[in-house]
DNA sequence: CTGTGTGAAGGCTTTCACAGCC
DNA sequence: GGCTGTGAAAGCCTTCACACAG
């Protein structure tokens, strides 16, 4: 696959292109326009089409663009043909409810595993997935090759786990602990914070 | 308050620079240096000096910036100086841990009700807060004056809340529903969708 | 005539370079 | 000497305008 370089922002918006033709299937639909994509996913048509030429040229002139193929290539390109293994580590509130959200088996990843102090049997059939204590995870890491972790622990271990993950290999973190994680450049992170963006919007109000 | 022009990136890190102050505080240091402050948030430090100049001059040349003005002043921008009520819709296994999520009201935030379908008292006393039906959200907006909300519905009832939200005086939405939520002008709407955020990072691994 | 593909223009953010103050 | 404040430069992203294909 060419790895050629395409905007951080513009592969962000291939996912909501992706939904919003996922949309479009079910009502038997073949083509769609730009324009028409391009409202579904909240954006403006000609930017949706100079996304689309980073990796290639699907359109047909005067027509608009096959819903299945360009599905498919958005796949290829987003790297989710395959089911992605991550597991998830710090099962507390926000964890377990991640665990139970049906968002994440539903876009092509799978929680293999959780991760946590309190690695009962009973949370286990609660949660519905295997839970280890806190201490296996640079083995399970390793043995299975994981690369993608969620974290959800508390802030003042969540530099610690960083750590932990990385040296096992671990490549992207999704980070909802609220600091800013150190690692080295080959390892990717996405930090989503929910006070910072609650923070974010009361600005905008006044 | 001189409601001047501030970039929605500067306002987003400054949320990030205010966090970084209060790890400081407890450790009794006054001043802090903008390359010091910048690598606590993660950012570069002319970034951080060129943040601060869109709302006026905090720092002494040779020494760095008083810890406890600029925090102030943070809070006093951000609009965080009184507590702001909040309330939340959709109280599902996302919602409930999100109302069981003490990052919120660490950071100025009350949750003063939540919405669902099952409104029972026995999931009142589960998760600490008011707990209303669904079809009270217009009245209770309007009663209390609530400018901000939390949605956390199923993406294809997101767009008929967002407008009952609206219709009500709702100024500012936190939305976790996968999709684009549609509003007039005068509301901001900040989305966090979970699935787009691990998708963006299987694309960054390969 | 409809709708894509794309160079060029425009706008926004970040980074640089350095003047100015303690 | 140390560190802030800031105009100017650079970089990145979005939007425009229009050539071109079906």
């Amino acid at each position: 696959m060419p790895k050629l370089v395409i905007p951080r922002k513009t592969v962000y918006r291939l996912s909501l292109y992706y939904r919003a033709l996922q949309r479009l299937k079910p009502n038997s639909i073949e083509t769609v326009s730009s324009a028409a994509l391009a409202k579904a996913a909240g954006v403006k048509a000609t930017q949706l089409r100079k996304d689309l030429t980073y990796f290639g040229q699907f359109g047909t002139r005067g027509l608009g663009y096959n819903v299945n193929a360009l599905s498919a290539k958005l796949t290829e390109v987003l790297g989710t043909t395959h089911l992605q293994p991550v597991i998830l580590v710090g099962a507390g509130n926000l964890g377990s409810a991640l665990l139970r959200y049906p968002g994440f088996a539903k876009e092509g990843f799978e929680v293999v595993a959780a991760f946590d102090l309190e690695a009962t049997k009973k949370r286990e059939r609660d949660l519905g997935v295997r839970i280890l204590p806190m201490t296996k995870i640079g083995e399970f890491v390793k043995a299975e090759q994981i690369k993608m972790a969620i974290l959800t622990v508390p802030a003042v271990v969540a530099q610690e786990v960083t750590n932990e993950l990385v040296a096992a290999g671990v490549l992207a973190i999704l980070n909802f602990a609220p600091i800013m994680l150190q690692v080295p450049d080959r390892v990717v992170v996405n930090s989503v914070d929910l006070a910072i963006e609650l923070e974010n919007l009361s600005y905008f109000i006044r």
